[in-house]
Formats: structure tokens, sequence, C-alpha cells
DNA sequence: GATGAATGAGACTTCATTCAT
DNA sequence: GATGAATGAAGTCTCATTCAT
């Protein structure tokens, strides 16, 4: 039996964190119900309130959910790159590639990016979420340091804290304005500073050459 | 009679826009309801569907409102700067102070500043919001340059923006963090970036000194 | 227009008022649900929280609707006594006449005569119903002073109470027995202090004769 | 061991009869569920369909169980009383000591008085409940006249059965005004009665006297 | 123009009971 | 014998919107 490792409940309720994961990427928190999550589990409606406390309590679970994707496939582009950037536009270019994904994303892949800072967001008025975050943050935080600190380790990580927040402060502007790529944006706001920061972040040896 | 200016219905409309905008702040979007706004305005529940066309329209009122309350703050912030900061930290001060406001920020404070991020966020879904943050965002533009630039007409708004994009990064994930103070870590990612970028952004004299 | 005295809305809550008093004398406390009551009602089903703040406060409506109809029944019954009665036993008749009615209970009368204790006992745990419990005494204390002392207005009310509860608890002890007929129970319990007291209560002259 | 004579089945069994009749005195009929009894009985839920038949057998014990309890203690107040009462208002003191409990009651004892007269008027609508009742009444008529007729042989219990009624309707009254004190209520009430029927009850000697 | 009245749709949740193990 | 798992039915209540006046 395929299912010897994790039991029927166990995969039931990871069916509705999914299904109520996949709501939130597609229409954010009002799209999260009772009645959708089962409707797209194909579970019965009751089961939703069977297996979580409450709404909240599901929803949390579909936001760490989300995250926990978001650092996958953040991870996923660690392990595709092999070699580190030699020079510095490389550097930002590889910040974004981690942070954002490729480029020509795909709608899910939007979605994705919308729904991470939807999650921070939201953290502003729900403690519950501000927990998962705290989880998550550490996460992503030693994901980025090991992809870019990687060769230096004497590298400041507030200079990675800086770069990163210029990414989120890129995306955020962004959000609210469709016809622009968050790639591109990011790429642009971090290069200048990175021509000056990032070669003692990354690349200590390559100012020495 | 003040009130002669405005008509009754366009008095209650705003009104109406108003009450919205304060539950905004206090709730977030889920706090906005028909009967919420309509008791809080103290005007009739259909008043509410009377003068807009629909719930989300009268939201979009709403954020547009608080964006130029969040707006007029700022610019009542830069009036209140009469001399321009002379050294680098100083600067990192000025664009803290008037991306966020003052230290030691009220209940209030903490409220308007939640809501600017839930209005960026907010436009990714929402192609009605992201008209009205176009708009807003031309205006807030301007005045932080006007502030900013306004002794160095040359220096490049491309680096007010990546500024602006660290303050924004270091907000979104101060949210996510309740004991953390925005300002603070707004205040600590600028001050090396501007130490570099900085002078010549604001005080190209400085260096020749 | 018939419905010129009393509005629409007006006669829609008291259908409402009048379909859960139904339900209340047919199935007690748990019968009374927004569904049965707006069906009941042929009304929508939320007819019944648009009139009402929740179920709770329908349920007092609808006990105190019980309440005043139960009082009206006894006040009927008051109308149709002409003559006192001049001994003592016609005094322990009377009584029970008043408070349980007729001989050969309709269920309809039975139902009423349930429904007051239940509405008396539900008291305990709600303070809501206390309030409801408190506006009916008064007029039912009255109507059988009026009654009984009539008379008499030296006599007792203490007397009238003692005798009333004497009556109460024949009822209570017979709900729980089917078999047993409460107004027998209740008169067989009374005369004999009757016999005592209503001369002093009811014809302070007979006792002279 | 002592629960070598009560198989586990059967513990189990009086387990969740007694969280059910800890919770109907707590709060009535309506907190008495299969999960708030199972919870309470630290048992698992199917436990509760397990051992019962459905809800309404499991109540019909639990409310047995209940009036079990209250005839115990009855019974113990009837121990506690060494010496006859001798004079009318004694009578008047002894009944209500056994039929209400202690002066300055603690919030169990209401809640076990309240239970009491739910109970007698659930059984207006539930035969079960009857049968459970009828069980009951036969040891507590036999209880108070054990104590209250113990002396007098010949004394009418049909008095007694006056006086109990008096008491069952005194307190009714008095569920329904939290602010009155059922044993002063009752007190007064019983106190004219007995003065002209107790002593032909209780103490015929004591007339001659 | 304005609004009180109304309601269908759907929200979240509880719960008695069944059943496979 | 026991029970964890499960769910259909129903519960209370909210709400955006419509409409007659």
């Amino acid at each position: 039996m395929s299912s010897a490792a994790t039991p029927k409940g166990e995969r039931r309720r990871q069916a509705l964190v999914e299904a109520a994961a996949d709501l939130l990427l597609e229409g954010g928190f009002d799209a999260v119900r009772h009645r959708s999550v089962a409707t797209r589990a194909d579970l019965p409606l009751a089961s939703t309130t069977y297996y979580f406390e409450s709404l909240d309590d599901l929803i949390a679970c579909a936001v760490e959910r989300n995250g926990t994707r978001d650092l996958a496939a953040m991870r996923s582009r660690v392990g595709e790159i092999v070699h580190l950037p030699r020079g510095s536009s490389d550097t930002a270019d590889l910040l974004v590639e981690l942070m954002i994904g490729p480029p020509e994303p795909s709608e899910t892949d939007r979605e994705r990016l919308i729904t991470r800072y939807e999650r921070f967001v939201a953290c502003a008025r729900s403690a519950a979420l501000r927990d998962v975050q705290r989880r998550l943050k550490a996460q992503v935080d030693e994901a980025l340091a090991d992809a870019l600190l990687r060769s230096d380790r004497d590298a400041h990580e507030g200079t990675l804290r800086k770069l990163v927040a210029i990414v989120d402060g890129a995306v955020v502007s962004s959000l609210a304005e469709h016809e622009m790529d968050p790639r591109e944006l990011a790429r642009g706001m971090l290069s200048d500073v990175i021509d000056i920061l990032a070669p003692r972040v990354t690349h200590p040896a390559a100012e020495g050459a």
C-alpha cells in the first residue's frame, strides 16, 4: 500500500490544506471558504471543520503551505545555480532569480509572488499568521544566506538584508503596476547598489583583481 | 454656510467614504461592509448603494481617501522640516520621517502604515485599485522628490527610488514582526547605502568638503 | 385598507412571534428554530433575523406572547364568572378555574399549562426571561387579586399567594404524572386549607353568620 | 481492588452518567451533548453512543442520577436532624430545610434546586422522564413522610402533600426572581398554614401541653 | 432623490449518529 | 467490545443587493 507512510486522515487533511493553498494563490484570502475548499478537495463540507478547529486555523495552514512551497521553489532555484556569479550584475540577477523566479513567469509564478506579499501584509493584523511567518522567515533567510554568502562568510548579513529589502520594496511597488515586471524593477534597483556593496558581499577577491 | 459649496449629496457621499476609510484603517478590508459604513457615518444603510455602484466601488474610494490622507500627512511632515539634513544619517532620518512618520507612533500611525501596504498588495488583484494607486503614486513620488532632491536637481531620481524601495521592503518585513519597529529597521537599512549613495543625492558639496 | 392600524412590518413581526409562540406551546423551547418559525409563519427564513436581534430575542417575545395569552385566558375566565362563590369549596373551584382552566381541557389547554411552568423554570437560567416574567407576574397577580379579593379588600394578599403557591405546586407535580389531572390535584390540595383560611379571604361575613 | 465488583463497562457507563448529570446541573438540558459529556468524562466520544441508545437515553439516566443525588442530600439532612421540631415554625423550618437545603446556599445548591424543577417540568413532554420521575417521587415522598410523620402516623399524608405543594410552588415562583430567596419565600408561605394544619400533623400532643 | 424593508445566497459551525476496524 | 473517523443535516447569522415608495 503506497499510503502506508501517511495514514488516510493525514492525507485528507493535507488535501484540504492543499486545496486551500491553491485557492489562496488563485483568489487571495477571500477565496478561501469552507465550501470552496471542500469542493476543491472533493471532500464533504464538514471535513473542513472536522480536520481544523476553524477556518482561520485552516487558512493559517494554507498560508504556511504556500510559504513552504515558495521556499521550496527558491531552494530548487538555488540548486540549479552551480556556479556563483562573477560580476556585480550577476549578483543582482542571482538574487532576483532566487527571490522572484525565472523571467517570463507563468501565471502561477505571478500568483506565488502576490501571495507571498499578501502573507507579509496579512501578518500585520493576525497574530496567528505572524507565528507562521516567523518560522518561514528563518528558513528563507538561511536559504538566501547559503546561496549568496557561501563564498564569503565574512560578508555582512546586514548587507544581504538590505538587498532583500530592495527586492521586497521593488516587488511591492510592481504589484500595484500590472504592466511593470517585478524582475526588471528589482534588477534595476539592485544593480547600482550592488556595484558598490555587493563586491564586498560576494566577491572580495574580485576587488583585488 | 460652509456647506453651500458642497451640496448635500456630495457631503453625504464623502461622509460614507470617510467612514469606510476609517474602518479600513481599523480593521482592514474585511471590516468594510455596507452596514458598518452606514452605521459609522450615521446614514441610512441604503445610502451606501445609492451613492456607490457597489461595495467594491465604495472600497476603492475609501482606499483612495486613505492614500490621500497618507500623502497629506507626508506633505505636512515635509512642511515641518525647515532645514535640510546635513549628514548622511540625517538623510536616512529624513526619508524615514517622511515615509513612516514620527517615532513613538500612535496606534493610528501604525494603522496608517499597515493600510498603506495593504493597499499596495491589494492592487495585485484589483484593477480598480491599481487605477487609484497610479494616481496616488505620482503625487507621493513628487512630494518625496520635492523634499529630498530639492537641493540637487541632478541627483538620480532612480537613486531615490531605490531608497524608497529599501524603506518599503523594511516596512513590509516589520509588519510580520510585531515587536520590530519599522523606523529602526528602515533607518538601519538605509544608513549604509546612503553613506555611499546619498551624498550624491542631496549633498554633492559635502563630498567636496 | 384594513391594515392601516398596524403597518405591514409590525404585522409580520407579530406573525413571527405568533408562530414562535405556537411552536413553543406544541414542542417547547427546542422546537423554536429560525427555520421552523419562518416556515410556520410562511415568511422567508431571513425575516427571523431581520425582525429580531437573535433567536433568543425572538424566543423571549414568544414567551411573553404566551404569557399574555395565558393572562388573557385567565381574565376572560374572570369575566365569565358573575357571582362570587359562596362556600369554601367554591373558592377552591374558582381559583382552580382561574389558574388552570375548565375541566376536560383540550390539548391546547394542557399545552398552555405546560408552557406556563416551562416559562417559570426557564427563568432560572435566563435573565432575559426573568425580565419578561416580572412584567407578566404583576399582571397575573393583579387579575387574581381582582377576582378573589374583590369582596374583601382586607383579606391578606399573603393568603392568596399561599393558595396560588399550592396550585402551582400541584400543577408542577401533575406535570410529571400524565394520568393525574392537575385540576383535581389542585382542588384537593386547596380544599382543606381553604376551609380554614378562605373564609377570612373572601367571605368574612360568612363567618359571622 | 474496589473496582472488581463493577466491571469496566459499568464503571464507564456510570462515569458518563455522572458527567452528563454535572452538565445538567451547570447548564441545563442544552448543555448535555455527546461531545460535552465525553469530554467531561474523559472518555471517547463514541462511548456515549456505545453505552446509550441515544442522547435522550443518556439524558434520562443523568436526570435520574441527579434525582437520586437530590434524594440522597435530602436523606442526609434527615439524618442530621436528631430532635423533632417542637413548635409550628420549626415544622416549616424542617420542611424547608429538607426540601430546599441549608441557608446561604452555594452555587451548587442553587443549581440542584433549579435542576429539580427542570426535571419536573421536562416530564410534561417526555414519557421517558416521567418513568424516571415516578420512581424518584415514591422515594422522596417516603423520606419526607419518614421525617415529618414519624411521631404521628395518623397525620394525614394528604396534609404533608399540601405542604410540599406550597414549597414547590414557592420555589417555582422564586426561580423567576433571582433576588428572592426560595427558603424565605417557602418558609413565609408555610408558616400560616402550618399554624393551623401542622399541629395536627406532627405534634398533636404539643397542643395539649 | 432617498430610503426602509426585505431576502436569497451563502457564511461558519455544531452535532447526533453511523460505521469500519 | 470499543473507538477513531467521518458526515449529512441542520443550526444561527451576515450581507450585498434589490425594490417599492
